[in-house]
RNA sequence: GGGACUGUAGUUCAAUUGGUCAGAGCACCGCCCUGUCACGGCGGAAGUUGCGGGUUCGAGCCCCGUCAGUCCCGCCA
């Protein structure tokens, strides 16, 4: 049907017959001449009707209109020096139509501007409902492309220069306890039995270690069925992978080898590698945050130990009930930041307040080392305790405190979001930068407090730490995330790999045995013959591409994404069903459609 | 489940304190134009201001409800 692809003309191809089909981008109509840019995925080649030279194709593209679908056959020139475009890859050529041959046409008003050259922002409602036509735009087509581009570069490391073996694992799968809710699926065949889609393919990955396969990778669709996000969708996709007889540095050395390699095929980058390395504790306490943007400064300071005893209630009172005090100094700031959007009512105690604060102290530092700030503050503080405070926190004349106290989760949550938003204000961040950075030694639980247990902070498969296993309620784990300037883009472990250690685990998540047998007893059976040590890893790809595109939300990498509703607009999704169907898969709903409120 | 923001022509936006303000660019339709590439010129059509109620002499603007979208909290091993 056609010969070339529209983006591809160049002047080596001047005097040869051509056939394009593509999409009608504009047309310019000069009464005499009508140019047409004629676009496909490749890009937009200007297509020339003239009335005495080509006078059949220039009636024809006299009826064209946007977005019309067109065959175009025609040749090569060399545009006049005076007509050449710089802007296009084909601008040093245009195409004389011989012929133009409606393929299709446009039939209603388009519910907006597709062309390349119209760049407004349309409201992303009607973007989703016309998707294709989104889809046809530069933004969306080559975020389409550059997650193409992604996974191409994924398989081509992990086949060819690795070794990786791609497996798919099952969609129909079986409910687990823990982690987020689940989509389940009704059984037709086995009637009151349910499927669920998987929230990852993590048991089935590590069963392959077990069956020899060595490495293991896959593209895997994964499904979580919880509130949505900018960043988080119901089904997602994750890069995931599994390796057997690899050491912990071994592991991080190759993923460092694969992400490099992504940048290096897709964005043209040289990582330099290795990449650094933080403990979670060290995290927690420099940033407040597991996933520390350290494209900028702004460190957090403790300083509980000197606050304990001071007259301010606010902060002694909570490190006397076992919480802490931290202070995050913001150099020049003092002059930025007003006491207005510290104080209750401002934003900043308002994003202050939003992780959980109850207030928000601050010290402005003056010449000479005094100190502006409260009385409540001012009046409690020693010469000592003052001069303390400015050495640890290296503040000079013109900082800004700002501060946290209480227990160390909010503190953390408080003085980290605060400290993004800062430094985004103020412009210290780089966003020419690429830190990428990974975060060790994550403890094995963390206590929930609403149902009173430990919970796995990874997942339950997650090994523990071999110095550590003589108290395991409080062991590290063998976990490793990779954090790219402040998001989490993938994770992973070494694995459980021995039936005790599995066990000691459930049990100290609060499993009990018979839950654990019926959950997991395929996968602890699995461990009695013959299991090799193993280690895997999960990269969110919608979230890395997101960030390789610039993008803000994962929607724009996602070809047909949900909106926050979890509703397809395009096809209106979910929707009700024949209560045939129903009937079929012994499932009735008890939902009951609101009634309308007594008035 | 909760908080915040948004909704005006096909679309992107505007409309002073509630008072001829329902308007502009692009798209669409018609006419003109032989070198444009965001072509240009002249003219035209196009609106239940998301929907429902209320306050008022008068509502795009104020109030209540509702729907949809977005951001955030909870939730997401």
């Amino acid at each position: 049907m056609r010969t070339h692809y529209c983006g591809t003309v160049r002047k080596e191809h001047i005097g040869k017959t051509v056939t394009f089909c593509g999409w009608v981008d504009r047309r310019r109509d000069h009464g005499g001449v009508i140019f047409v840019d004629l676009r496909d995925r490749t890009g937009v080649v200007q297509i020339v009707g003239d009335p005495e030279r080509t006078p059949e194709a220039y009636k024809q593209a006299d009826a064209l209109r946007n977005e019309y679908v067109v065959r175009v056959t025609g040749t090569v020139y060399e545009r006049p020096e005076e007509s050449l475009n710089p802007k296009l890859p084909t601008g040093e050529v245009e195409v004389y139509a011989e012929t133009i041959e409606l393929l299709n046409s446009v039939r209603k008003q388009l519910p907006f501007q597709v062309s390349t050259a119209e760049a407004e922002n349309v409201r992303e409602e009607l973007r989703l409902k016309y998707r294709y036509l989104d889809l046809r735009r530069d933004r969306m087509a080559n975020n389409i492309k550059l997650r193409h581009e992604t996974i191409k570069a994924m398989r081509r490391f992990l086949e060819d220069e690795e070794g990786f073996l791609e497996v798919e694992t099952p969609i129909l799968t079986k409910s687990t306890p823990e982690g987020a809710r689940d989509y389940l699926v009704p059984s037709r065949v086995n009637p009151g039995d349910w499927f669920a889609l998987p929230q990852s393919p993590q048991l089935f990955k590590q069963l392959l270690m077990v069956s020899g396969c060595d490495r293991y990778y896959q593209i895997a669709r994964c499904f979580r069925d919880e509130d949505l996000r900018a960043d988080r969708q119901p089904e997602f996709t994750q890069l995931d992978m599994e390796m057997s007889f690899m050491s912990y540095d071994e592991v991080i050395d190759l993923n460092e080898k694969l992400v490099a390699h992504i940048y290096k095929a897709v964005k043209g980058i040289d990582l330099p590698r290795p990449f650094p390395r933080m403990t979670y504790q060290d995290a927690l306490d420099r940033y407040g945050s597991d996933r520390p943007d350290t494209r900028y400064g702004l460190e957090l300071v403790d300083l509980s130990d000197l606050m304990k005893d001071s007259g301010f209630k606010v902060f002694s009172g909570a490190v006397k009930s076992g919480g802490i005090v931290k202070a995050l100094p913001i150099p020049n700031a003092s002059k930025l930041i007003s006491n207005v959007r510290i104080k209750p009512g401002g934003d900043l105690f308002k994003e202050a307040a939003e992780a959980g604060a109850k207030g928000l102290a601050y010290i402005r530092v003056k010449e000479g080392g005094e100190i502006d700030t409260i009385g409540a503050i001012k009046d409690n503080l020693s010469d000592e305790q003052r001069q303390e405070l400015l050495t640890r926190t290296d503040a000079e004349a013109g900082h800004l405190l700002l501060f946290g106290a209480g227990d160390a989760d909010t503190v953390n949550k408080t003085l980290d979001r605060l400290r993004q938003v800062i430094a985004r204000e103020l412009n210290m961040v780089d966003d020419s930068k690429i830190n990428l950075l990974w975060i060790t030694d994550f403890p094995m639980f963390e206590w929930n407090a609403d149902e009173k247990r430990l919970e796995a902070l990874h997942h339950p498969f997650t090994a523990p730490n071999p110095e550590d296993l003589n108290d395991l309620k409080t062991a590290r784990a063998l976990a490793y995330d990779l954090v790219l300037n402040g998001n989490e883009i993938g994770g992973g472990s070494l694995r459980i790999y021995q039936r005790e250690i599995q066990e000691k685990v459930f049990e100290a998540i609060g499993l009990s045995q018979e839950e654990a047998n019926e959950k997991f007893g395929f996968l602890m059976e699995a461990f009695e013959y013959g299991t090799p040590p193993h280690a895997g890893i999960a990269y969110g790809l919608d979230r890395l591409v997101m960030l390789l595109a610039g993008e803000e939300s994962i929607r724009d990498v996602i070809a047909f994404p949900k909106t926050q509703q979890a509703r397809c607009l395009l096809t209106d999704a979910p929707s009700p069903v024949d209560k045939k169907q129903l009937k079929e898969l012994y499932v009735s709903s008890t939902f009951k459609p609101k009634e309308k409120k007594e008035s």
